[in-house]
DNA sequence: TGTATGACCCTGA
DNA sequence: CTCAGGGCCATAC
């Protein structure tokens, strides 16, 4: 699979993800049909243009904490945009409720095809 | 070919 | 809860 086709997957999944949402850049890869490349999503949300306005701040580690290292300016804005959208953060972590239900991950595996 | 480096993940202690 | 260690996948040199 070519790069851009990789990206192409990667920013759609992330552009899915429900407002106040989140999910983890390991399921976005298997959502994306990458497996366990988990890295990529990272890499991929990098080189977003950023025209497509993805909603890059619903997506955190698998443990829900904030990729960014804590004190960084993209730290900040992360969980301000996240606290923006209702979800609540606690030491760089957002609580377990938060992730994407099952009614939105049907509706994702729906407009994928 | 070989090594290093990530917006990562998982398990066991 | 934290930490270490190994796993994973693509890229860059």
């Amino acid at each position: 699979m070519k790069p851009e086709e990789r990206n192409r997957r990667i920013w759609q999944v992330v552009g899915e993800i429900p407002e106040g949402q989140v999910m983890s850049y390991g399921e976005v890869a298997r959502r994306a049909g990458l497996g366990r490349a988990a890295r990529l999503v990272g890499k991929a949300l990098q080189a977003a243009p950023k025209a497509l306005a993805l909603p890059w701040h619903r997506v955190l580690r698998a443990d829900g904490s904030i990729a960014f290292p804590a004190g960084s300016r993209a730290h900040r804005e992360q969980s301000r945009r996240l606290r923006q959208e209702g979800v609540r953060i606690e030491s760089g972590k957002v609580r377990e409720s938060v992730h994407v239900d099952k009614a939105s991950m049907d509706k994702l595996l729906w407009s994928m095809e």
